[in-house]
DNA sequence: GGAAAATGCTTACGCTGTAAATATTGATTT
DNA sequence: AAATCAATATTTACAGCGTAAGCATTTTCC
């Protein structure tokens, strides 16, 4: 066992990332993190500043699995299934990036420059369906679409944590584009 | 200085509502929260079992503003505009009642049913506009309401939290009503 | 008026973030 | 190769927070 670990911050991210996937921001702690890595309770601090910097990754590591999605969606509809699959796939990630947004982030500006680069993807992607439409018009369905992505991923969560989940609720889940054609291009 | 505070759970209410005003339930502190009422430390637990009972209060509270809202409401749009206004006005309360679902608000189950109280508000008030649709596609078309109303909450605090908001949010948070009719109502 | 219940205070503990001092290793210079 | 310096890890320690336990005071009820 060596005392120099090799990439131990990204193992640290790594680590952390996996973390959330099963459990909520607010319940990882820096030794239980550490000890996974094994290593010291406070070597992370070598690596990140403090434990917001930590977050400050996993919300940017969010972002380029959205932005992958993005490239790869060949359908408008199909853009924003994925982003709705990456909020129920990763939800506490998706709470990082789009939840309650905690005063310490604002110390991350880069995050805000993703999370504007994605609604201006919501923008580019609309734009062939409304050639003749004024920008602020698109603007504003831009931000009927994302709301309404946004507050869809925040029912089926809300419906995944109840013991029944309504029939509706069941049927968008499972034709997330149609429900998307059906509401956001009507 | 008499030993008995009258009413000292309600007074704890009332401050730790006050404080979610302006800052997030997360730097709450019980301590501060007891010296604001001018007891000790732990006074609390006298008259909750731990911090969890106090943010149900809380949390009670904002479904009681937002049934108030539904009951004086005359229009369907004003509802949902006192809806997102409530958003905007207590974020923080807003937070507890819609963020990240904290496991440990399962322990309180009749916080489900308000919120599930007010899901049905958006199902009543969509029907007279809906008369002769099948009762799935009124329930689809109240999750896509609540999905757009709570998404828009959302983003307009995303807004606030920049120095600079949009030309369209700006003029989405002036003209709520109009913007749900153009929007959920097409 | 005395006992019991309710409510308050004091003390204390364990968990967590993280600062400070120290040790070890790797890289660079001589 | 030896010496030095930077990077990285460890140990120790502390302060803030939730809250349990035990004691003190007040209120309630018989």
């Amino acid at each position: 066992m060596s005392y120099h670990k090799e990439n131990l911050k990204e193992r640290l991210i790594e680590i952390a990332w996996e973390i959330c996937i099963t459990e909520s921001w607010h319940q990882i702690n820096m030794r239980y993190v550490a000890e996974k890595a094994g290593v010291s309770p406070t070597a992370f601090y070598r690596h990140f500043k403090n434990k917001s910097d930590l977050k400050a990754e996993l919300i940017r590591r969010g972002y380029e699995l959205i932005n992958e999605g993005r490239e790869n969606a060949n359908t408008f509809s199909s853009y924003g299934a994925h982003y709705i699959k990456f909020g129920l796939g990763y939800p506490h990630i998706y709470d990082l990036m789009f939840g309650n947004i905690d005063s310490d982030m604002s110390r991350y500006p880069d995050l805000e420059t993703r999370s504007d680069a994605a609604f201006n993807g919501v923008i580019e992607g609309l734009k062939p369906f409304m050639p003749d439409a004024a920008e602020k018009d698109i603007r504003i369905k831009a931000v009927h679409i994302w709301a309404s992505v946004h507050g869809l991923v925040a029912l089926l969560r809300r419906g995944d944590s109840q013991d029944s989940k309504s029939e509706e609720l069941k049927w968008i889940e499972n034709n997330l584009e149609e429900y998307l054609e059906m509401t956001t291009f009507s």
